[in-house]
Order: C-alpha cells, then structure tokens, then sequence
DNA sequence: TTGTACGCGTTATCAC
DNA sequence: GTGATAACGCGTACAA
C-alpha cells in the first residue's frame, strides 16, 4: 500500500485507458448498446477488474439518461401504519409487478415531511405514484406537476388530466349494506374507517363528514346510507383488529340498543366486532351479522368466512404501475376504474328477532 | 408534429439569464448555501416562476454533490411477506428515525433480481442496508461491496470490516427454555422459522440444519436446543398466526405424544399455535404452556400476555439508520450487539401431569 | 468496429 | 454579495 493520498474511484475514463481504448467503447462494453469485438471486450473488462471499477455511476448515468430508474411511492402518515394495513402491503406488491417492465426501483415517501430533506421536490424519480387523498396529497401534487413528473393517483382525486385507479367504493359497500336489508336486517350499526387526521374513535355525524379528507371513508359510507340512512355509524381510528374490537364493544355494550347487524368498513374492523361479540357471548351470525370490506385474507381468523367486498387490491397497485409505465414510455396515461366483488360469507344471517 | 413541441424544460442557467444574474448566484438562491441580497433573491425567485423553472434538477445536483440522499433497504423475498411481518415494519420504523439526521429516502429492494434492471448493482443509491442473511445476500454484498458503498447487515454476518446489528438470538432463546424448564416442563416441542427458501412446513433434521440458510432460525434454534437438547423441532413456512396454527395442530393432535409446552420462534406463530391448542379444547396455560419470541404487540391477541422474548426491533432498525448516518458522514461504522430481554407472560405454567 | 467531442444541469471554488 | 469557471462521470451523435 503506497502513499495513494484521494484513492479517487476509478472512472470509466480510467478504464478506457488502462485498455488502451476510447471511453465510447468501455461504456458501449457496459451498456451492451452495441457489438463489440470479444477481444477489446475482454481488455476492457479486465482492466475494470484491475481498477476495482464496478459499473457506470449511477447518478452520472440518469443525469445523461434523464432517468433515474426510481418511482416514488407517497403514502400518508407513518410508514409502519401504511404496511400494517393488509391492503396497502396487496397494493404495493401489485405496484411491484405493474413496474416490473421498468424494472424500477420503488421509493418510499411519506406524505408529511416539509423540511428540507428528501422530499418529493429533491428525490431524483421519474414519476410519482400518491396513494388515498388527504389535504396533504393536494400539497405533494402541487409539487409533483412543478416538476412535471408523471403522477398516478389510487384512490384519489387530483383534478383534470391526471389518471387515477379507481374503486367503486359506493356501489361496492351499498351492494353490502343490501344484502344486509334482504336478509331482513333493519336494525344496523356502522363501523367506518378514520375520517380525518384526528382520527377520533367517535359517531359520525354530518358536521364530520361534512370535513373529512379520507374520501375512501366518506365514499363507503355514503354506500351504505343509501341503504339504511340513519343507521349509527362510529369511526375508528385506523383499520387494525383491535380498532374494530373497541368500537364493536361500544356498538354493543347496551343490550336494548344493540343492533342485529354491523357492517365495517374493513375487513379487519370487522374482525374485531366479530371478537367483541365472542366477548358478550353473542353467536355470529345466529345473534349478530358481521359483514366487511376489503376481501383480504386476515391471518390467525381461523374458520368463518366474512361477508365482504372483495376490492382488487393487488390490481390496483398493478394498474398504477402500468400507468407510470405506459407514461414513462411517452404515452398518455389513462384513468382505470376497478370494481369490487360481493362475497358471501359465513358470517351473515337472516336476524334472529 | 414539428420538431419545436418538445419544450426543453428551464434549467438554472435560463433562470439566471432571464433574472440577469450568474448561474452560481440563482444556484445559491435556490440551496440557501450562502447570503443572497433580498432584491436579487427575488428577481431570480421571479423569473424561476416565470419560466416555471421548479428548482434544481436532483439528478444533476446528485452527480455534482456525489450524493443522491437515498438509502436501498435489501429484504429477502417479496416485498408483501416483508411487510407482513410485524418486526421489519417496526424495524423499518425505526431506520427512518435512524436516518432521520440525513432525511434521506428509502429504496426499497429484494433480494433476488438478477435481471438488468434497476438492482442494486445500478441504483443511485449513498449507502446500503441488508437485512437478513439468506445465501442470496452474499451476492447482494458482493456488488455493493464493488460499488464502495457503505453497508450494515442487520442480523447477519457480512464478514470482515462490516458493521452489523445483531442480536443475541441464541442467548435469547435459551432463557426463554430455561424458563419452561424451570417451570418442571421435560416434554417440550419448538416451532421455527424457515430454515431457508423451501419454507417447508416438516420436522427438523440435523441435516436441514447443515444446509439451512436463515441464520436467525438457526441461532434460536441452539439457543432452545442447548436446555433440551432432543427436543422435536417443526419448521413453519414463516411468521404467521395460520402457520402456528398448521404446526400447532401438528405437536398436538396425538394425546398420547403431546408435549406440556410448545415454544415457538416468534410471537405470531406462538399466537397460532395457541388457537390450535384452544380448538382442541386445551387450556393455556393450565393444560399446555406457549412461548413465543419477538415481544410485538400482536394485532387482535387480547387478553392473554405472551411468555416471550422481547426484542428491540425499533432499535434494531434505528441502530442501523445510525450507522448508515456515521459512515456517509465519513466515520467508521461499527457493529452494535442488541439484546433481548425475556418477559414472563401469562401462556406459561408448571405442568399438571 | 473504434475514437472524438460535446453536453447533460448543477455546484464548489475562488476571485472580485 | 456576486460572477466566471471548472469539474462531476457518463452516453452518444458523428466522423474515421
């Protein structure tokens, strides 16, 4: 080991001349952009190897491109919350698979970060994908069509020209709410999803709704009063089991007022309500109907079959991404509407009063 | 279509023109790097609106600074099973916050591309996190290491002159089984994790130990064996509460071979392993003890607490995001031991035969 | 098939 | 406080 003071990494530059070639060359035998001759191949190659060059810098490479190879992927609030969901984690892999011919790489991205750092104004991306709808979105897309970067939005609004993967939310929870009303349930109780950042375990009342920013939320309950309008409604706080037990309790504590259906607005609200009437005793569905939203599979529920709407949770996250590929390519990037599915289950019945 | 329609977007050195100043002026307008007379601030300020100039191209600026500010974050499989499991989200919760002091992004990568695309080996990236070590990490390693960049392996061994967060698996696990032991249990059955990327669900044999590839299946595994050494051993596919469940079902269904206690590899497959155990109408702890590892708030448990294991999975994660911090500040990374602390829940007793 | 030359858009440095 | 200049490392027309 001499003196070697910067060891300055090798360039391609260095590797052109350490073989006795150009630098078009070296970088043509890296990028495979065209036929070399086996011999000067080899050369190239071994005088890498010699110089420790492992490949093209990154960063100097996207600058030349103009591309980076790295979609951002903004979801709200924390990140653990986003991949506790079971739904987010379905959509992401989609994603995954809708990239998998730009063989990019996926940038996590939370909604909320205004300092300095790597937020979306700074993060070299080639397009954005920006999941649910908060006040906050609003704030990230001003961003993102200053850079004018590609943008999908799941779930979301974001205004003319901006394609969106869709969910018929509404129809999808109303066609639950009606297979709830045929089997001659008129006494129901709602569990919804949280309706704003505050995400208060309270009833819904139109003065909420009335500010609500999560449009999932207010989408699937306007499904389900469609159906059974002056049902009572509580919002949980965030789409976990345990969510779902604590307002399920609340829902049936008083004998007298308890409802012989309750519908939620996740799957795994639902699982909760379902674990809080286990708690009281009460049989599911002989003495309570217990339908959900999502059609996830839960893990550790075991037997019963919840009653759901099945959302195309990996498809969507699939359609996002062929979105931003389609557009990447420079084609126009379309809006996608998916729908749900209704699915039967074991868990609602006829009620039994 | 004209040649003229593509509209090359603004770049700095427009704003400056059209601001009459010098690009390196409208450059430190824009990094806040140096003081700016408020007159000249704003008149570039103006133009940069003017021209709809949305700031410094973060590709370019990467190359000059030699820094992208993201950080790849290697998992082993897909994405989804990742994130399935509860201990990487509060591991990776805990990396943003290590990181917090770079504000650096996340890139999210797997384990097992090879294809061109965007892998590891060409992804802008300032540093590396791998976490777990399965056979394919070493190839990860190798080009990373062949990148320069800096690494840290979270629970696994990169050899010489990486720093890792580790944690005392094997100690661990050991006094979890000293626990039972001293409780009087003799008649005890484990339940693993994968041992590598079959993720059989099948008994294990000293040679599915010689040739399994998951370092922490294989450490606890020591730990649990080094107080009862003949114990019956089943690997699950992975962590899950329906996993526990299949291997539970597996240990318990003979009366005649049931063990008095089960102790499982994490805190899901213990959950499930608990249901088994209630389906056949045994009580825990009373008629069966369950201990699991991990320490993770299990989503829709209830009221029993789990005999377990606690592991910093936050701190885990914020460990690395630290060293990560330290090593792109120019200091030497270095290698941090974590460990465990065991927690006596209510899911074990003495047993009653 | 190989080499030359230029530009991608920015920022650090140093004069002024 | 402001300006000129030189890299940063690479890809790719274009010429040979």
């Amino acid at each position: 080991m001499s003196t070697s003071d910067i060891p300055r990494r090798a360039t391609i530059a260095d590797v052109a001349r350490a073989a006795g070639v150009a630098t078009s060359t070296a970088s043509v035998v890296f990028s495979g952009k065209a036929k070399v001759a086996p011999a000067t191949r080899e050369r190239v190659l071994a005088a890498a190897a010699d110089l420790g060059y492992a490949g093209p810098d990154p960063r100097a490479a996207s600058l030349r491109r103009g591309r980076s190879g790295i979609v951002a992927v903004v979801l709200e609030g924390h990140l653990r919350a986003a991949f506790l969901d079971p739904v987010t984690t379905a959509m992401m892999d989609g994603l995954t698979d809708g990239l998998a011919s730009l063989s990019a790489g996926i940038l996590l991205m939370r909604d909320d970060e205004h300092g300095e750092g790597a937020s979306l104004a700074n993060a070299p991306v080639d397009a954005v994908v920006l999941i649910g709808c908060s006040v906050r979105t609003k704030a990230s897309l001003e961003i993102v069509r200053g850079r004018g970067l590609p943008v999908v939005v799941i779930e979301g609004d974001a205004g003319e020209g901006i394609p969106r993967i869709t969910l018929d939310n509404t129809e999808a929870a109303a066609d639950v709410a009606r297979h709830l009303r045929d089997l001659g349930h008129t006494d129901v109780a709602f569990v919804t999803l949280a309706l704003d950042p505050a995400r208060e375990r309270i009833p819904v009342t139109p003065e909420r709704i009335a500010t609500a920013t999560v449009d999932v939320t207010v989408d699937r309950l306007a499904g389900m009063r469609s159906v059974f309008p002056d049902a009572l409604a509580i919002s949980a706080s965030g789409s976990l089991i345990d969510e779902g037990l604590l307002v399920g309790r609340m829902l049936l504590a008083d004998p007298a007022t308890r409802p012989t259906a309750i519908m939620a607005q996740s799957d795994l609200l639902a699982v909760g309500v379902i674990r809080a009437a286990e708690e009281l005793g009460l049989r599911v569905p002989e003495d309570l109907s217990v339908a959900g939203f999502d059609g996830i599979a839960v893990d550790g529920l075991g037997g019963p079959v919840l009653t759901t709407s099945v959302q195309p949770a990996v498809e969507k996250g699939r359609a996002a991404g062929e979105q931003v590929a389609r557009m990447l390519r420079g084609e126009k990037g379309e809006t996608q509407h998916l729908t749900c599915r209704f699915r039967v289950g074991t868990t609602t019945a006829p009620p039994s009063r």
